[in-house]
RNA sequence: CGGGGUGUGGCGCAGCUUGGUAGCGCGUCCGCUUUGGGAGCGGAAGGCCGUCGGUUCGAAUCCGGCCACCCCGACCA
């Protein structure tokens, strides 16, 4: 372990003893450690009620960083936010044979309410096609309508056979577009756009997660949908997460909800609609992307606290207080731990369970010096940095270290990932990562062989990186993963 | 639902085989000393031992029922 000797206040020789095991670490067992890891730094609870979670400040604040960032990207788009009841009447589920098929082993159905058995159950919506749908009929008469572009932040339930928290919860929060299009080309262009301007943008430059933009296979594709697009992320043990997926709906359910408009050149026509989300679950992806076994490590263009200045010991108060002040001046986020009171080595161990960017020790042989101590979270270097020059060595580290952690989760995503040629090999290579193989060496009788060793076709891409329109284009990529 | 396991202060556990009325670590609170990588010492609070019943003079411990949770197999953002 890193015990960080390197303060110019040190001699070299120096070493401290290794503090006692904070995490399990990964290697050791990460379903432990990822659990260690959002108890330890306060991220979430288990709920009173079997999958469900609590969302605690640290990890809310993040999510909110995530939710302003996704919405203004939504809004990019020309989407419109809006708000949908929690709960939708049973019968609509019913009207998309396919969406209720894929829907129905994990709702949550009110029978009740007021004390009588209700005439129809009331379903708690694991998603919104329905409602939206329902909607979309009525404020869509014409051509001039669409494309109509909705989008709402909300909860919904999903019961969970195995939950696990941030990663698959029954009751999780997220936002989920719905549009409706007058053509299929259309709304294809907005579902891509959507996968890659908004989605991919917002998880390579706000997260510094690498993901593969693909097509999910038949077997994998959304219920109700024709084509579902989806982000694929590696954990740091070596399985796939989707962080995030878009359908093409076609004009399926346009025809159970009968979302119809005149067209500009006469008639009545079908609209065609897209749905698109992306969860908390993003959550889980970044602590198992960027984690380490000293704890979370936060982007600094997402983290809301991206410097703590540090005040050591008594004496050092005032300095550190004027960087502080001189640090949000210059923009950055930053917070004051003054708090002298509690060991050193617990704010220190505290600070990086959290994962905030970058720590400005300040003390006073720091101070004797004419110097602060940056601390980088990201590759646990400590760095004497001459106080006059604090505030451009932690913006310019903010910044090399949103790129420096993409660059490592890349790096690591591109080691583990073994080139293949056989459905026997992929399977085999999934046991440790991921498998990237000719979809046409796999096909969908491989899909279903691999499944069985609980290995999944995790995406398509065509060899430039675009996505295909279909599984059957020839050529195509697979990647074969275990997943979470 | 099939297989395996566990229920003991807030958290993690020991005690159970060989019944005698509950203990350890962490955390919390108070005090003093500390403070450059999870501080030390002293003191304190906190538990109907999952639940119901049985055996017994006496049950956390033995027996039976029930409940809950966890792990492994069938779904998903």
């Amino acid at each position: 372990m890193d015990t960080g000797c390197s303060a110019a206040w040190l001699p070299a020789d120096v070493t401290f003893v290794p503090m006692a095991r904070v995490l399990t670490p990964r290697a050791e067992d990460f379903p432990r450690w990822y659990q260690d890891l959002i108890a330890k730094a306060e991220l979430a609870d288990n709920g009173p009620v079997r999958g469900t979670m609590v969302i605690r400040p640290t990890a809310y604040a993040i999510w909110e960083r995530m939710q302003a960032d996704m919405d203004s990207r939504i809004k990019a788009t020309g989407a419109q936010n809006a708000y949908f009841p929690l709960f939708i009447p049973e019968s609509y589920l019913k009207r998309e044979a396919e969406h209720v098929e894929g829907f129905s082993p994990e709702l949550a159905v009110v029978t009740h309410g007021g004390g009588k058995q209700l005439a129809e159950p009331i379903v708690v919506r694991p998603t919104s096609e329905t409602v939206i749908g329902e909607f979309m009929a009525k404020w869509v008469d014409s051509y001039r309508d669409l494309p109509l572009l909705l989008n709402q932040w909300a909860n919904v339930v999903r019961w969970e056979m195995r939950p696990r928290i941030f990663l698959r919860t029954s009751e999780f929060l997220w936002q989920e577009g719905h549009t409706a299009h007058a053509t299929f080309e259309d709304a294809k262009a907005y579902t891509l756009k959507i996968h890659h301007e908004v989605y991919e943008r917002h998880m390579r430059d706000l997260l510094a997660i690498p993901v593969v933009a693909g097509r999910k296979t038949d077997r994998e594709r959304f219920a109700g949908a024709t084509s579902t697009y989806t982000l694929e992320a590696m954990t740091g043990d070596g399985k796939a997460l989707q962080m995030g997926t878009s359908h093409e709906l076609g004009q399926n359910f346009a025809r159970a909800f009968e979302i119809y408009y005149s067209a500009q050149e006469g008639g009545r026509k079908l609209a065609w609609t897209t749905s698109w989300g992306t969860s908390t679950r993003m959550l889980g992806g970044l602590i198992m992307c960027h984690g380490d076994d000293n704890g979370l490590r936060l982007p600094p263009l997402l983290a809301p606290i991206q410097a703590l200045v540090t005040v050591v010991k008594d004496g050092a108060q005032a300095a550190a207080a004027e960087l502080a002040a001189s640090l949000e001046a210059a923009g950055v986020r930053v917070k004051l731990d003054d708090r002298v009171d509690v060991a050193f080595g617990r704010r220190a161990v505290d600070a990086e369970l959290k994962g905030i960017p970058v720590r400005i020790e300040v003390g006073p042989r720091d101070l004797a010096a004419g110097t602060v101590t940056l601390v980088r979270r990201t590759d646990g270097s400590k760095t004497p940095v001459a106080l006059g020059e604090a505030v451009g060595a932690v913006t310019a580290a903010l910044e090399a270290d949103q790129k420096a952690l993409y660059e490592e989760a890349l790096a690591t995503r591109e080691a583990r990932t073994a080139d293949v040629s056989t459905l026997d090999e992929a399977i085999a290579a999934a046991a440790n990562g991921w498998a990237r193989v000719p979809w046409d060496a796999i096909g969908v009788d491989g899909e279903a062989k691999a499944n069985e060793s609980a290995v999944s076709v995790r995406c398509l891409y065509r060899p430039d990186g675009s996505v295909p329109a279909s599984q059957d284009e020839p050529g195509l990529i697979a990647i074969l993963a275990r997943s979470y």
